[in-house]
DNA sequence: TCAATAAATGTACGCGCGTACATTTTCTCA
DNA sequence: TGAGAAAATGTACGCGCGTACATTTATTGA
């Protein structure tokens, strides 16, 4: 025997709780009445829309997301993919951070819930099984690197047609949907303005090649060297892994170079202050150590001394605007006529912040 | 007519996605020992296991966690709450990021999503609301302090018993369930090595008084100085908001008492180093400048010249215990003898970790 | 060998909502 | 005033799973 006798509640600890059914039973109507109160939906009287409203209110109804969703199909959630950092934290918190608030700031005014999923650096993960299985409608990639197993779950959600959208990732010759800050732009303004300075050895501490932002980097530098009419001097190419610690192992590197080298740019703050430390550390005395430009204008920029200049990157709003995107594709996705809409590939500009890293010693001493 | 013809397809992003049904026609079976065999419920032949299994992975077959959360009249999802912050961020990242890496660790690992919730700052969060609508079957508050509207909403959920853990805050007179670290030992400590030190003016910045913990850090400060029989001198206690900029601020106003302070306790990072940077700027010399120990251990303490000393808070494994704590709570309330299981107030031990912001002027020489 | 029992599987229905379609009520305008 | 149209509401069913209960099949033991 299934059937409820009359009027029975469901519990959840402790406490009852209201459903449609109770509401349309004191409001008088049908039980679809109250779904269509609480919807909006199709013509209603003013009349009947307040008393089935007061009912609500008056037995403390809320419908069940679970069930919503269920009938709807749609988990209103939007995923939202980082790589897991247990304990190494190669990333800067402050990307994340700042990419999550702009992320999570848009969802909500969109109604989506963000729904967290760490991806294990060995094993890539499945993310069509998350679509198969409706814990997301949608999602936003952190932090993906060029590795074939990505590629390979990437490529599979493109072709089950998913929406997502990367950000700060570009796979070349793939029409992912993309959002990133413009890096040739941000690298060859740091350079630039370096050069401007007078300086002309120009060292550059990248990231991994395996992240398309540190190639756009490298695009940045060796334009602005061209420009200049700059040889490229390969011995003054380093590469890191984003952490402060690799900036410090590279200062050990360059150590025997300091001659040649007057000015630093970095791939990101931490090294380059990994990079400061670690010159100081090697004994360089404070005006022997080059002229230097960070990237990514974190917290950490102001903290050191001297304090760091660096090229910010718009994250907020890069989490912003790829929630907006990967909900458009999401929305078209369920209209019959899903013109295969083009591939988004959004570029934010950067801005180079100037402090006093990157003075000259000239206008240092002025 | 609703009734599907014989076995029709699902559609999802244009891709059939199979369901129960038709694995169970492929195996041979009812839908139910579909289910059986997933879920490893009941006995079961081995061959029709296989069966089943070989079937559900032939067609692709994944349950959606949509219907069975329905069914289950459970969403799988842990809620994590955290303070809604747009632009400002009162709280250092590097709290959050390693709390969070912690909840996310053990959340995984109990097959839990995690769900993120921002709380606005000013309008206080309807948690029940969460809960009625079954986003959440347990949540998780971090950042949380004494406000009124706040309080009001934590005690409606534990009236309506659902399943709650705060981080890093303590109500008085209320049994919620709390994790935290001990900020009485870890401010104690910190004084205690000042003294150690031979530093007797101990000036101390603390954050705003609505946070437990900043009164915790307040009693073992206090408890400090009267173990060693020093007076408190009430000109010594300084308040801040946790931020760079609020550290500066009190730079301010301790300059007309330097010569009576000889060393300073911070109770975060951040606050410490805009006290170091705002003397500095202040044009105090750097053999001037307090003793100074922070609190956190974040990752900007070692980025500072001098290295800032700092209590070290087991921010990672707050995040873990609080997740296991408030799980074990959810499988409880689900048995019917819901013993009115004791109150969990969970507290961790800080460490101090010695750097050169802390040593006196003697050690320093050597 | 045959009941008594246990193992294995099938049948049937609810979870709480959205919504297509059917029905009733109200409005419009000749 | 009455028919036709529009508005308002009701009826009925599915979404895809978990699972109580019923039924069938295999095992056991005297």
């Amino acid at each position: 025997m299934y059937a409820r006798t009359f009027i029975e509640y469901a519990f959840v600890g402790g406490i009852s709780i209201a459903s449609r059914k109770e509401v349309a039973i004191l409001a008088g109507v049908s039980e679809a009445t109250v779904s269509r109160v609480l919807n909006n939906v199709g013509p209603l009287k003013e009349e009947t829309k307040e008393r089935v409203l007061a009912a609500a209110l008056k037995l403390g109804y809320t419908p069940s997301s679970l069930a919503q969703s269920f009938a709807r199909r749609r988990s209103g959630n939007l995923g939202v993919v980082m790589p897991y950092l247990p304990k190494a934290r190669l990333f800067s918190t402050y990307y994340f951070s700042e990419i999550l608030s702009g992320i999570g700031s848009k969802a909500r005014e969109e109604g989506y819930d963000l729904l967290m999923l760490f991806r294990n650096a060995d094993e890539p993960m499945d993310y069509n099984e998350l679509f198969k299985m409706r814990k997301i409608d949608a999602c936003i990639v952190l932090g993906a690197k060029e590795d074939l197993g990505e590629l390979a779950s990437l490529r599979r959600l493109k072709e089950e047609g998913h929406p997502f959208c990367l950000i700060n990732q570009h796979f070349e010759g793939e029409a992912f949907h993309e959002v990133d800050a413009d890096h040739v732009e941000g690298s060859w303004t740091a350079v630039r303005h370096l050069l401007d300075q007078g300086f002309t050895r120009i060292a550059f501490l990248n990231g991994p090649a395996s992240y398309s932002n540190s190639r756009d980097r490298l695009t940045g530098y060796l334009r602005a060297l061209e420009e200049s009419n700059l040889p490229l001097d390969e011995s003054l190419l380093f590469e890191g892994n984003f952490s402060r610690k690799s900036g410090a192992v590279a200062a050990k590197k360059m150590l025997p170079l300091l001659n040649e080298i007057d000015a630093i740019v970095a791939a990101n703050d931490r090294m380059a202050i990994g990079l400061q430390q670690g010159l100081q550390e090697l004994g360089i005395p404070r005006d022997r150590i080059p002229a230097m430009v960070g990237y990514d204008d974190s917290d950490a920029a102001e903290l050191t001394t001297p304090a760091l200049s660096s090229v910010r990157v718009p994250f907020y709003e890069l989490g912003e605007i790829a929630v907006s995107k990967v909900l458009e594709l999401q929305g078209n996705s369920r209209s019959e006529i899903s013109t295969p809409s083009q591939v988004i590939q959004i570029k934010l500009p950067t801005e180079l912040v100037i402090r006093a890293s990157s003075k000259s010693k000239k206008s240092e001493e002025e």
